[in-house]
RNA sequence: GGCCCCAUCGUCUAGUGGUUAGGACACCAGGUUUUCAUCCUGGAAACAGGGGUUCGAUUCCCCUUGGGGCUGCCA
């Protein structure tokens, strides 16, 4: 028996936009294959099409990759740095004939195109230049006649295993000669992705169910340079409510949106993994280590998943309220005195997301300005009210729970609580009061509580 | 239009030729509680339809329907 051959994935998006959703949790499926074979996960920049590519791109998708800890082995490579490799391989198909210019317009292909889609026809190229002289084509390019290259589609069935989907089969003459190179040093995708995926040595490609089309376009440029076919796996895609492909349109697609509206990167992995794929038990919330461990390709959905934000929120509470305080102080960027970190410990319970904290904690660094009339307890009058906050005021250095309990015992829960809670925090809802006094110590809630008395005697 | 893919609660999904079709999120109700949140208990909620195959189909096959992807000199 041969040794296995090394498991090499890569992850290959284009830096026409943000970081997107769909390229992330591709990233994490590849990522997470990498890990349990023991092989290595590449970063390819696809930036072929200059006119899109942009630098702020490239520079938001290996930020938010990093964050998401998605570490790569190898690369960042670029295509735009590798025109040698690509040129010497389109000279090899042009040598073997595979490859003609096509000098047909736009406009000419918009035509071909509109009238066959009239006659209920597929829309493919009929290969006209194709046909065409040798010595006229030759006499076509040296007229400096504007003209790209089609790689001739050959006329059988493709067909190929997919990890996700089993047995995969194409006609290839539903096809038509395709456009793969607009010069020898500029490869279009389906070209320049076969190039690369064998240079590179991929012995994998996991990537999403919108580019199953592309595999026997690819499959056949393979074959016609003599390249090593890959195993593919096609992921199912991530929807919209409206079951229409994820798009800006509809939700925040980039992930540094979710980075930036206090996602953890561990949560928004948990939250990935579950989308299309489930472990045999009931588990939901995984530790990255758990993921390799447990994920299997043939659990993965064969059908698209849509997004649910209430899935990924309740994700992301778990994960906040199992997170180490110093930790999360470090994520809020807040100075980790015993103070904050108190604060932390007491909130944590009760954050959706990184960003809800500033909210919920500023009563604690200010206190809000609030109605008299919020002090007042159920049918409690004015006067009980400010007779029980003088109760607890006259507690004095004894402001403790202890004393709190006592004289909640003796003239009721909800009278001493409820004004202490407003008194300390301002607010309706908050945390226990006596948790608010533990933090704010009895000075700073004697001065609150002074200032609810105050209140409540004009 | 053509090619391809998919089909279990609203959503993510488990599952089996015979199950009370399971879990989670969301939702609703009740309970705990000084408020809110948490927590606990309970509830409503699904096998798209029609044919087969079979003693028996949610499960296997076919058709219909529905949904999606692709159909670029984008990737």
């Amino acid at each position: 028996m041969t040794p296995a051959k090394e498991v090499r994935v890569r992850i290959a998006p284009s830096p026409t936009g943000f970081l997107h959703i769909g390229t992330a949790r591709t990233a994490l499926f590849n990522w997470i294959f990498a890990k349990q074979n023991n092989g290595k996960f590449i970063l390819r920049i696809e930036d072929t099409d200059l006119e899109r590519s942009e630098p702020r791109f490239e520079k938001d998708i290996i930020d938010n990759l990093k964050w998401l800890g998605l570490d790569w082995d190898e690369g960042p490579f670029r295509q735009t740095e590798r025109l040698d490799i690509y040129e010497k391989h389109i000279q090899d198909l042009s040598d073997k004939r595979m490859l003609y210019p096509c000098f047909c317009t736009k406009e000419d292909l918009e035509n071909e195109r509109q009238a066959q889609l009239t006659q209920g026809l597929a829309p493919r190229y009929g290969g006209r230049c194709g046909r065409l002289e040798a010595t006229i084509q030759k006499k076509y390019i040296e007229e400096g006649r504007p003209h790209v290259w089609r790689f001739k589609v050959p006329d059988k069935t493709v067909s190929f295993k997919d990890m996700v989907r089993g047995d995969v089969k194409f006609e290839t003459k539903l096809i038509g000669d395709i456009i793969v190179a607009k010069d020898f040093r500029t490869p279009l995708y389906n070209l320049a992705v076969v190039i690369d995926d064998q240079e590179m040595n991929i012995s994998h490609v996991i990537r999403g169910e919108d580019h199953l089309a592309n595999t026997p376009k690819q499959i056949l440029i393979q074959e016609a340079l003599g390249f090593d076919r890959p195993t593919y796996a096609h992921l199912p895609l991530i929807l919209d409510p409206d079951r229409k492909k994820m798009s800006k349109r509809h939700s925040a697609t980039s992930i540094q949106e979710y980075n930036q509206q206090g996602y953890l990167s561990d949560a928004f992995l948990n939250f990935l993994i579950m989308l299309g794929w489930h472990p045999k038990d009931d588990q939901e919330l995984f530790t990255k280590q758990e993921m390799i461990e447990k994920f299997e390709f043939d659990r993965i959905q064969k059908g698209g998943a849509i997004f649910n934000v209430d899935k990924l929120n309740w994700i992301n509470t778990q994960y906040l309220r199992h997170m180490d305080d110093n930790n999360l102080a470090d994520l809020l960027d807040i100075e980790p005195n015993t103070q904050n970190l108190a604060i932390i410990s007491l909130l944590k319970d009760r954050m959706t997301k990184l960003t809800d904290f500033n909210e919920l904690a500023s009563f604690f660094y200010k206190l809000p300005d609030y109605p008299a009339s919020l002090l007042v307890w159920k049918n409690n009058t004015k006067e009980d009210t400010l007779r029980n906050l003088q109760l607890i005021y006259d507690l004095g250095e004894d402001l403790n729970e202890i004393q709190i309990e006592s004289l909640a015992k003796q003239w009721g829960k909800g009278e001493i609580f409820w004004p202490l809670r407003v008194a300390l925090s301002g607010q309706q809802a908050s945390p226990g009061p006596t948790d608010i006094l533990d933090i704010l110590g009895v000075e700073e809630a004697q001065k609150r509580i002074t200032i609810a008395i105050h209140k409540l005697s004009v």
